[in-house]
DNA sequence: CGGCATCCTGAGAGATACTG
DNA sequence: CAGTATCTCTCAGGATGCCG
């Protein structure tokens, strides 16, 4: 039967889309450096190798969960390494791979492009809201 | 008095920090692109007009409100058009503008990046899990 | 055809407290 | 110092149904 309802025809395409995203390398990208802590932690960490508590000041705003949790998927993705030493209070550097660095200079392409056009954006944004003012 | 806790401490610094990534036009970039549809429309779009309902059928797993909403957004932000035909069935058809052709280019930049070295994150993601077996 | 209002659920962000 | 564990709660996003 072709007797599909338009909810299982989305469902289904939504599977098979999902699927397709999972192998998309450049959604992979996306989702990694679209997240809110990633590329801050990154440009923290540009400037040289830095403990995690000294992180934790430079980003100010971040909790102890989600620094953790971000820079464990940076280790894990190979954009950053741990290193403990095991002095009495226990020391963990974290420093950028060469990988890491690589991707920061692509971010750092991206901020060029958002330093140029971010204020044409910011015009055609307030047009639009002026033009619809109400809602 | 200096006698903060923790809590508000964290709280006064967060606060300050969300004002600066408001203002910071590299967020603003990321928090667009980032987005799971934006790019998959922009993208779709990057072959030419299309109407409403062929983005829908082209993106395939996006449910009709996330398509409005996403559409709305790029339109506010001048990186698409929207072109109202008033015939009977109405006709929309969505367009990117140059600013949206040029954020286009940015993106593909990216994906080139993704394209040469997401193996080299996937392989450091299967070494780290192999490492970390059970947990 | 194209779109908005409404309700609802689940992933994920943060606070808190405890451990090597 | 550098985490881990657990709980709560928000809110993005999907389903549904109605309008122009």
């Amino acid at each position: 039967m072709s007797t599909l309802t338009a909810a299982q025809r989305r469902e289904r395409d939504r599977a098979a889309y999902d699927a397709f995203l999972a192998a998309c390398p450049a959604r992979q990208l996306l989702d990694r450096i679209g997240d809110k802590w990633v590329s801050l932690l990154m440009a923290a960490l540009s400037d040289g190798p830095m403990r995690y508590a000294e992180l934790g000041r430079k980003v100010a705003g971040i909790s102890e969960k989600m620094l953790t949790q971000t820079l464990r998927g940076l280790e894990r993705d190979g954009l950053v390494t741990r290193t403990i030493t095991p002095s009495v209070p226990v020391r963990v550097d974290y420093a950028l791979t060469p990988l890491g660095e690589s991707l920061g200079t692509v971010v750092r392409e991206l901020k060029r492009w958002a330093d140029t056009h971010m204020d044409a954006i910011a015009a055609a944004r307030d047009a639009y809201d002026t033009r619809t003012p109400g809602a």
